[in-house]
DNA sequence: TTGGAATGTCAACAAAGCTGACGTAATGTG
DNA sequence: CACATTACGTCAGCTTTGTTGACATTCCAA
């Protein structure tokens, strides 16, 4: 019974259509993160360690302030946790060469060993998700993910999504 | 150049597409989270309230019990909030008839505003990126994202929306 | 009727976010 | 060169939100 008021998509836009895709990715991020937690809570890590170890595996060499701009959290907080990862040998931090100011972040032997640990863990829910779902519904997924991004993080995630690829 | 391995899908399951959509989860709840998170900054409340505010006007009567298999976190920490709640004359705690160790939790009206000031927020981001990305995509989207759900809460996800819908 | 299970509350602590202030070194600019 | 700015680290202190442990109340079943 869609009305065709001027848009075929109109129909989606109930609010509890809305409401329901606001559930669907809580539960979806409780289960996101769940499986790279338990791993972390045998450790001294959470989360935050996650993030930084992931980012930087991902970008080797980043400076913490690119670090800063991605996680979104403040240089005080995020230099606590780069501290223990530091101190515990998972991260390597070596002074810029052109800028000495910088400091760029790499992971060492055991980091990456740590964040593959971590990696495969949540890989492997993804990869059962989306191949229960089908590639159509991924493509779907991650264009419905784009659009909800703020602007700034999707500029930052398509850089790094196009320069991995 | 799929190499038809066995399966149409095998294509998507490189261990970057799958990175791609941790990262893509991770800025998209970024965004998810940002205006409410922007509008409970203004107030004494944080992200947690919101969570349980969301779940009593969803649910209206449910326990305490059942609200933290919801929020999945443990029920000193609900409480807590729970707690500053009913003292802000917000939700309303009425002992069980039936069985009175048990609390049925309610909004009152000033709760029910707040609700829809935080839910007039989410539901604006979701609206856009539910247009942005199409019908087609928002299917996808909710297909993925309920596969990646842990099946317990899988479940009560379903049962709310099939009631709600 | 009594003991265990379930429900919810209080107390204390930990992780991880925040602001503000400050120091240092390097860089950029008038 | 002098001076402002940038990048980073750190100290102190606070807030939110998670945790475990102990405990009161209520219900139910042996």
């Amino acid at each position: 019974m869609p009305e065709r008021q001027g848009g075929e998509t109109l129909l989606f836009l109930t609010d509890e259509q809305l409401r329901q895709g606001i559930e669907a990715m809580f539960f979806a991020y409780q289960g996101f993160t769940a499986d790279p937690d338990r791993i972390l809570a045998t450790m001294a890590y959470g989360r935050a360690h996650h993030r930084a170890v992931h980012f930087i595996a991902r970008i080797p060499g980043t400076t913490v302030n690119n670090l800063l701009a991605i996680l979104g959290v403040t240089k005080q907080s995020l230099n606590r946790v780069l501290r223990t990862l530091i101190e515990d040998g998972l991260v390597e931090s070596r002074v810029g060469t052109v800028d000495k100011r910088e400091r760029h972040l790499y992971l060492t032997e055991a980091g990456k060993s740590l964040e593959q640990k971590l990696s495969d863990a949540q890989r492997g829910r993804m990869r059962t998700a989306y191949r229960n779902a089908g590639p159509e519904a991924v493509a779907g997924f991650r264009k419905v993910l784009e659009a909800m991004m703020d602007p700034e993080m999707r500029r930052r995630y398509q850089a790094m999504r196009d320069k991995g690829t």
